[in-house]
DNA sequence: GTCTATAGGAGGATAGAC
DNA sequence: GTCTATCCTCCTATAGAC
């Protein structure tokens, strides 16, 4: 009974303050995957959200805030993917391979791009502010994506390795220039080209960006 | 004699004109490449170019009419490229494989690729407007920028279809997804992360970048 | 055509009532 | 905490003298 009480309560205003924001950091999300940091503006966003700009500056002190917040989330979230999906064994994975024992480590790492393509293909990946924007001091002062990353980086780098020791990577590549190749990809503009083009479905636009990031342009040597 | 005089006479006026707008279209190429389209501001056009505001104004209606002027000379830039290598032939190449010739398309590619990557190191190339830019618009509507486009567009994707047909592009992948995915690669953000980490030269990136996009990241099947 | 000075507007942030 | 109304800064664009 007093067991109960012991657990971590939560008023019924925090539950709704939580919500609130939860829906929040939805709505930013979708801008700046859709439009990116600068071009969006917090007018679209209270308009989205459907309160007022004033009380978004209660939740979140500035516009960097309020992105950082965004991005904090969409960072756990794959850093709860990668963590499932690391537990897997090779029977678990639905890309499984005829030697998928033996391509774990690769399995993982397609697995993930996949998913980072299909994020993006739903207007659900924000643009990273590659330029010199204002965003990137408040992402790199920020402990819980700061941190948010390097657990990231970890997972997918010991995959890296393994892959390569494996024979399924190219063992000449240093592993952060991959690391950061697949990185990239999440934010590759020949996805939107392609979307743009409308020549192609995503499931199609997936799977060609799949095998010129992992087989390359090239024909096979054999 | 008279021939001279039915040559196109430009003007000593004439002259400074255009090397003033060289200038401006030159500066606004490189903060272009350095922050962006949204983060350039015309205040720093003209006071890196060294004239006033106003006066870059009757030169250019418009943030992106000057926007759109820099990125018609770079896309000339390469179009002259392009042309250039197109009636190289195989011995000219300093690509040149042992079996050269009969790789001559692929070659091709492979050195137009490699010129994109120094150009965006060497802080030449301007990003693209990816996002829905006021840019976008103006860039659709300029006849020279969609000309060189298209140009430009035509011979990569005469090479694209020679070298698919060589044996030495992967012929399951559509044309133009190969022609998008070279585009992609001269916006390519791993660039900038490579850059970053400051691991790696400049060579050396390049060398990456080069080797993921074409033989991809997988270990050879042989 | 170049300058100085300024208009005009967009957008981030806040004041103060409720 | 939410609202309306407003402030203030930055930036594009222009007016007007030279």
């Amino acid at each position: 009974m007093t067991a109960l009480k012991e657990l971590p309560k939560k008023s019924f205003k925090t539950q709704m303050l939580e919500a609130r924001e939860l829906a929040i950091t939805a709505s930013v999300n979708r801008l700046l995957s859709e439009k990116g940091f600068d071009a969006m503006t917090v007018d679209e966003v209270a308009a989205e959200v459907g309160i007022a700009k004033a009380s978004l500056y209660k939740h979140f002190n500035s516009k960097e805030e309020l992105a950082c917040a965004a991005m904090v989330q969409a960072m756990q979230k794959a850093q709860a993917f990668l963590e499932n999906l690391d537990q897997q064994t090779g029977a678990d994975l639905s890309q499984a391979t005829p030697n998928a024992s033996s391509s774990l480590a690769l399995n993982k790492l397609m697995a993930t791009t996949r998913w980072t393509l299909e994020l993006k293909l739903a207007g659900q990946m924000p643009t990273l502010p590659s330029q010199n924007s204002s965003l990137r001091a408040t992402l790199m002062a920020s402990r819980p994506y700061m941190d948010g990353l390097m657990q990231v980086s970890e997972l997918l780098g010991a995959w890296i390795v393994q892959a390569q020791q494996d024979g399924h990577l190219n063992p000449a590549l240093p592993p952060i220039a991959i690391l950061y190749t697949l990185f990239a990809r999440a934010c590759d503009p020949v996805v939107e080209f392609l979307k743009m083009s409308a020549l192609h479905s995503d499931d199609e636009i997936i799977e060609m960006v799949m095998t010129t990031c992992f087989a390359g342009l090239n024909a096979r040597q054999n």
